[in-house]
DNA sequence: GAAATTTGTTCAATATAATGAACACAGCAA
DNA sequence: TTGCTGTGTTCATTATATTGAACAAATTTC
């Protein structure tokens, strides 16, 4: 969304699609219908409040009222050979390779986590919201999250909030492999 | 949401995590630093533009801001027994199995595909928005969206929309395993 | 220690969102 | 024609969002 959002044409072609006239809306949404009319023709600058109300006697969800843009549809191919080089994590045994291209850095990114026997990989604690989704392909690894540990098992999968200090271990003494999605709800950016 | 959007601490939140002060998200945004105190308060009732400058300043989606708070922290084990029964397609040769909890549908879904040798998985339009995630974890494939086919081997990863007809299909004489990773971009809710 | 800088908060002034009433223009019935 | 009922638009007033400056508290600097 580059500019500013043109709620009122999308307002006005909900209430059309509805048939609804500007003093139904008013009663439903309890927004006068002066200001139903002044926005619609993006003659003032509502507030959100008032933008929830409409979007409310609407029957609606806020964002459908706001612009989505639909945002360039992304198709990425990764070949193996293409890959990025395994990162090394400073903790000697484990291999990450990061299958998701850069574009999709902080919003989606997939690994595939090779443990030798017995390391682990301690992580530190994610932004808020962040989630991780584990598939175990092969082998088996203990999961520790706060105080509260897990055992998986090749074929197991696990959800699980990250932003607390977790770390994924490999206590056996064969060799596993991980597969990890980790998703940020909200996209993070660069620090001050 | 059942009530006008909270704003204020969503804003102070992603503001706060970014350590930036209310003096240089002013800068950023161009809204006035008076205001944005008022509004992490929510002792005021934004207008629309302001909060959109805001979203601006601090890199994030509008969206992003005016969602409600994220619901309970999740966490799902699910053991390779408790693994809710393959599925089966109509087209035989496919195995289907489900990893993520129920919970989780609509939101983001992780599956594991397995195929026999010769077969293929068509898929209707998902909503909108939708993206998947596909990483082969044995065998190759060939995914084909819309006029567009790509082959994948062992290690591949692919990420694409799939909000037109798309098929994943195994032309080779060896089965295949492809892990995949549905993302719904946003929530669908109920029609009027 | 005191002064200077930086934090976020309130203050008075201004710009403007939001309202109810009046308005103009339609279609429709006598 | 003359009303009458409904549409959406402007008008004057009120309510309030927004601002720059002044403010207090915490931190840094000398």
């Amino acid at each position: 969304m580059e500019n500013p959002p043109m709620i009122g044409k999308n307002i006005q072609k909900i209430r059309m699609r509805n048939s609804l006239t500007l003093n139904v809306l008013s009663e439903r949404s309890g927004v006068s219908k002066a200001m139903l009319s002044q926005i619609e023709s993006d003659k003032v600058n509502p507030t959100v409040a008032t933008v929830w109300k409409i979007a409310r006697g609407l029957g609606v969800d806020l964002q459908d009222l706001l612009d989505v843009e639909a945002g360039p549809k992304r198709k990425f191919v990764i070949n193996r050979s293409e890959m990025s080089a395994s990162l090394d994590t400073g903790e000697n045994g484990v291999m990450i390779k990061v299958l998701s291209p850069l574009e999709m850095a902080g919003d989606i990114e997939v690994y595939i986590l090779q443990f030798d026997s017995k390391c682990s990989l301690p992580s530190e604690p994610h932004y808020s919201g962040t989630e991780e989704y584990l598939t175990v392909l092969k082998g088996s690894v203990k999961v520790t999250a706060g105080n509260n540990t897990t055992e998986l098992h090749k074929g197991d999968f696990l959800a699980y909030h990250c932003d607390i200090f977790h770390t994924i271990e490999n206590a056996s003494a064969s060799p596993a492999v991980v597969h990890m999605v980790v998703r940020y709800y909200q996209q993070h950016h660069q620090k001050r």
